[in-house]
DNA sequence: TCAAAAGTGTTTGTTATACACCCATGA
DNA sequence: TCATGGGTGTATAACAAACACTTTTGA
C-alpha cells in the first residue's frame, strides 16, 4: 500500500456507561468545554498502541474514578453521522456501573434514559445500540449481576429484571428460574430493610452447570 | 481540536462472507496478489464520504458480482493484532450468500469454515466474531433464510438449521415451530428429489404476529 | 410392491405460571 | 396483633419431544 497522510484523525472511542437509577437506567454524560449547556457521550482519541477496550475504560475511569464491572463493545459508528469529533468513525462501548459506586467527577452526570439531553447524531445512535446490547445479552451475559453491588437481596435482584425487562415478574417463578440456574450462592447474611422480614443476602456464583434451550425458537423481530 | 496529520490510513473494512457448502460453512478468501499462496479475507479502505456498510456492500460485490442477502456489522477490531493493511483498526461486516447464487471472482474462493487457510490474528478474530453472531442472532433474524435460495423444501430449512446449531432436530417439532411461527408461506410448487414423495415449496413469509418468550432465562455462558 | 422421503395426529413428560399459604419483623 | 415484605409447597396449563402413523413418489 502507497504511503500517505491522512488529515482527520483516525477515530475515536465512546462509551455508554449505564447505571440502574431509580426505577430507570441512566446514562453519563459529560459537559462540553466550549458550550456549557451541551453536552455528550465521554470519548477519546486512543493513543497509538493503546488498545480500544483500553482506551474505554481509560475513558470511563476519567469519568467516574472507578472501573465498569462489565465492558463490551457496541460496534462502529460512522455512516457520515456527526460526532463531536472531527472523526469519521467512532467505536462504542457499554459500561455498566453499579450505582453505589458510580460518583461522577466534576463536569460529568447521570441522566435517566427518558430524560436524556440531546447528542449528536452519531452519539444518539450508540446510545440506541447500547439499549439493544443490554437487551439482547440479557439473558446471554450476567448484566442483572454487574448493575448490583456485590450482595443483594434476591427482591433487588428481580427488580433489576423487571426494569431491564420492563414487565413484572412472578416472584416464586422468578426464584424458581434462578435455582434451577444455579446462578447465586447464598450468604450468612440478612438485611432488615425497615418493616417486613429481613431479606437473605446474596451473591452472583454461577456454578458450571448448564441446561440446554430446549427445541427451536424462531422468535424473530420482523425487517 | 488541534489539526494534525496521521500516518496510518484510518481503517479499513473487511467482510466475512459466508455461505452453506456441503454440510458446513464456508467462508470467501481472496488470494493475496504478491504471496500467492497467502489468503485473507477480503477488504478495502473506504473513500472519503463513503459509509461503512457501502464498502463492505462493495467488498462483497467485488468479490462475487451480487450482494449478499444479508450484511450486518460484527464490530471493531484492532487490539494490536497483526492485518494486511497498515491500519491498526478494522470494522467488520458479515455477510450471508445462499450457496446457489455464489460465484466467486477469480481470485476468491470459498474455504470450508474446518480447513481455513491461516489468517492474520485480526482477521482470525473476525471469523471467530462472525460465528458467534451467526449462532446468537439466528433466532432473532432470518439467518438461515438468507443462506437458501428463494423457495425451498421443509426439509432443505431443517438441514439449515441443524448445520447451523450442530444438531439433529425432530421433523414434526420443527414443523410445529414453525407453523406456530407464521414465518414460511407454501407455494403452489412441489420438486420431486429423485425417490420419495416431491416436497413442497415454501417462501419466507413472516406474517406479523409474535408469540413472546414465557418466563426468565438465565442461559448465562458463563465467563 | 417395496424402499424412501414427505408430512401429520396423538401421547407423554417437562416447565412456566399462578395460587395459596407460612414466616419473621417493626410499629 | 396487624401490616408488610420475605419465602415456599402444590396444582394447572402450556409446550417441546417423541412415537407412530399415513401419503406419495421412483425403482
Amino acid at each position: 500500500m502507497r504511503e500517505r497522510l491522512f488529515r482527520t484523525a483516525p477515530y475515536t472511542v465512546d462509551a455508554v456507561l449505564v447505571t440502574a437509577m431509580g426505577n430507570e437506567l441512566a446514562i453519563l454524560l459529560v459537559r462540553n468545554s466550549s458550550e456549557r449547556e451541551r453536552w455528550s457521550l465521554p470519548w477519546r482519541i486512543p493513543q497509538t498502541g493503546e488498545t480500544l477496550e483500553a482506551a474505554a475504560t481509560t475513558v470511563a475511569k476519567d469519568a467516574l474514578g472507578e472501573l465498569p464491572t462489565w465492558v463490551e463493545q457496541i460496534g462502529a459508528f460512522g455512516d457520515g453521522k456527526r460526532h463531536p469529533s472531527e472523526t469519521d468513525v467512532s467505536v462504542a462501548y457499554l459500561g455498566l456501573v453499579p450505582h453505589e459506586t458510580a460518583a461522577p467527577r466534576a463536569g460529568y452526570a447521570w441522566f435517566q434514559a427518558a430524560d436524556l439531553r440531546p447528542l449528536a447524531p452519531r452519539q444518539r445512535a450508540m446510545v440506541e445500540g447500547a439499549t439493544k446490547a443490554i437487551q439482547s445479552s440479557l439473558d446471554q451475559a450476567p448484566i442483572a449481576f454487574r448493575l448490583l453491588p456485590p450482595t443483594f437481596t434476591l427482591s433487588e435482584l428481580q427488580q433489576m429484571y423487571e426494569l431491564l425487562l420492563d414487565k413484572r415478574l412472578h416472584k416464586a417463578s422468578f426464584r424458581r428460574a434462578l435455582q434451577a440456574a444455579w446462578l447465586v450462592e447464598p450468604m450468612d447474611e440478612w438485611r432488615s430493610e425497615g418493616r417486613g422480614r429481613p431479606a437473605q443476602l446474596f451473591r452472583y456464583l454461577p456454578k458450571k452447570k448448564r441446561r440446554a434451550h430446549r427445541g427451536v425458537r424462531f422468535d424473530f423481530l420482523y425487517p
